[in-house]
DNA sequence: CTGATCAAGTTATACGAATAACCAACTTAC
DNA sequence: GTAAGTTGGTTATTCGTATAACTTGATCAG
């Protein structure tokens, strides 16, 4: 009945210890408290010890119905700069609950989505993270229809799927608060989009930024927004126009950190520094460049981590479509000063 | 015998198909060529696509013994700047030959790593990739001592499995050539490690930078080779060292791109600037930083990905254990200019 | 006309674990 | 002394698929 492989089965220990299969089983998973007796019981787990046994989850699963895995499909976030930071906090709150992950990097590419999806569910993994590399509105593969599914660093367009992203205007707000706390009041904002472009990010900074201003009682200045891409060169071309305008903000909120650094660039250029002659705010606490700046980058923190969490509870929890805004920290380094008091 | 299930089973395409379950898989798996039919084929072939069936994986695993699924075991990498270049490409070499990645990142912790491992014991994995978040001599941990393992972007010093890293020697030789080539003769290099320390990455790069002097007949001067520990700061203060020596380096190899910034810093606070007062060649080209830097850097690429496609190739073949190490490119951007002809 | 070959399936079983249902031997209660 | 319970297990079956072994009716060579 039992027989000698690489892989010892359940009915190896059985053979083993001298009992049926049926009791290794029950040892194993601690079913009905003492149905076993304690002799026995030790009987069974030496001889899993000395076989060196291991469940195989293959036949646990087909058994339970349950594969205690869950689909994780990116386009390209395995390889973005904030990278695993999304599939490190799925992965830890799935291994809390006893699940795995299953991921799966698209390359944007529709056809290499669709394998994954169809990988999944022959898997048949018990709900599916889709992350998305930049916060956008998207829309979920209908091949996905039929097995839970959270869309994290993204919006749902149809609002099927419950979705988890940054909540962009109280960063913003965030940003701009602690600048005005600084007592700054004339506070420039360079933008990472166009104004017509409808992407969550920038119009949620800076709608997050005019809020600001507008409860501390200020009006915010067209010139004083400007409107870049989000590259280095942006940053540094649209700081140095604000700094030649005829009154100079005394802080930048920069919409992200690349921007800033673009920003640090151009006081360098012009003989000033952050944050003595402009005190300046990034977001996204890129990890690679805000700490290194000089001074380091006082910044605001994309919540890559909570939002992946709280994408695997979701799924886990099965309940309604919600919208999940996570809110976005700061963080402190050193590029902003208080004001100085007008003489 | 066949019942109605959200996820339909073969047993529900046979009888929709007016066909026995064998026929169905033999279908699928289109087994022997014409065993079957071409009008049974497109009967069932029918009823998988009205049924939405989707093959059970673990029914099938279980069957034929074979998972699919090869693992991934990283400490850290997830969350690492270079990040998910290594899952990315692992998951490209899985992909292509019909296996599945099934990665934990173990975040250094012993426990989470055997528990890891365990999980992927249970899994029945075809093999483990072993990844390290920086080039480093490790000991693979015992308990994968039943499976095939590959170890990638580290040494296993006991050389019972194969590994993949980066040629570090041959990538500063590359780098040193590259100056040479530009007729600089005065090259300097800041290290990123003490002369101590034994990891491969400072070793490698510097014997590289020597060989390459040596070969072209320059002897390397104690005076310009520096130690520092692969940060920014570091790169600021040991270029300084070296601009203001008595006869200047015209051209520097840091041992880094980290250290490289930290050099382009320390050239501006003397009033210098890459290339045409010093050119600067750095290592990693961390994609967050090298292209940004102004002028974009010219550095050498560490190459992620396809050490990761080797490992997983490598795993596949089942060869005996080999050491595999991979070139590392130069990546040209604007740091580097010829040397000035003396007058 | 008959035995052999073949096409096109079907039947039965195994993979490894979980679990419902059953059972034997002892206690215990009255 | 016997019905009822308890203790400590065992047996049989199931999950969904793959596949070896068998069947059946037709075709064909000689």
């Amino acid at each position: 009945m039992a027989r000698k492989s690489n892989t010892p089965t359940m009915w190896e220990v059985a053979e083993r210890a001298g009992v049926s299969q049926a009791t290794v089983s029950l040892v194993l998973n601690n079913v009905g408290g003492s149905r076993v007796a304690e002799a026995t019981k030790s009987r069974v787990l030496d001889a899993v010890e000395e076989l060196g046994f291991r469940t195989n989850a293959f036949a646990k699963s087909l058994r339970s119905g349950k594969s205690g895995m869950i689909g994780f499909i990116s386009d390209e976030v395995a390889s973005a700069p904030f990278a695993g930071k999304l599939l490190k906090g799925s992965q830890l709150c799935a291994w809390e609950s006893g699940n795995v992950i299953l991921s799966v990097d698209t390359f944007n590419e529709p056809e290499l989505e669709a394998a994954a999806i169809d990988m999944m569910l022959s898997y048949r993994v018990q709900g599916v993270v889709y992350a998305s590399m930049y916060h956008r509105v998207l829309d979920v593969p209908t091949a996905l229809a039929g097995i839970p599914t959270v869309v994290v660093n993204a919006q749902d367009r149809a609002g099927l799927v419950s979705s988890v992203f940054p909540d962009e205007e109280l960063g913003g707000y965030t940003a701009a608060r602690h600048l005005l706390e600084a007592g700054h009041t004339r506070i420039g904002m360079i933008n990472i989009q166009d104004p017509e472009s409808d992407l969550p990010a920038g119009i949620g900074r800076l709608a997050g930024y005019r809020r600001a201003l507008r409860e501390a009682g200020i009006e915010t200045t067209p010139r004083l927004i400007r409107y870049g891409s989000g590259i280095v060169e942006d940053g540094f071309d649209l700081t140095r126009e604000l700094m030649n305008e005829d009154e100079r903000p005394t802080a930048i909120f920069c919409g992200n950190d690349r921007t800033a650094w673009g920003a640090y660039r151009a006081l360098e250029s012009l003989g000033l520094r952050a944050p003595d002659d402009c005190s300046i705010v990034g977001f996204d606490n890129q990890d690679t460049l805000a700490p290194y700046l000089d001074p380091g980058l006082t910044t605001v923190a994309l919540p890559y981590e909570q939002m992946a969490r709280r994408a695997v509870e979701l799924l886990l929890s099965a309940e309604k479509p919600t919208q999940n805004p996570i809110e976005c920290s700061l963080v402190l380094r050193g590029s902003v000063a208080s004001a100085k008091v007008p003489a």
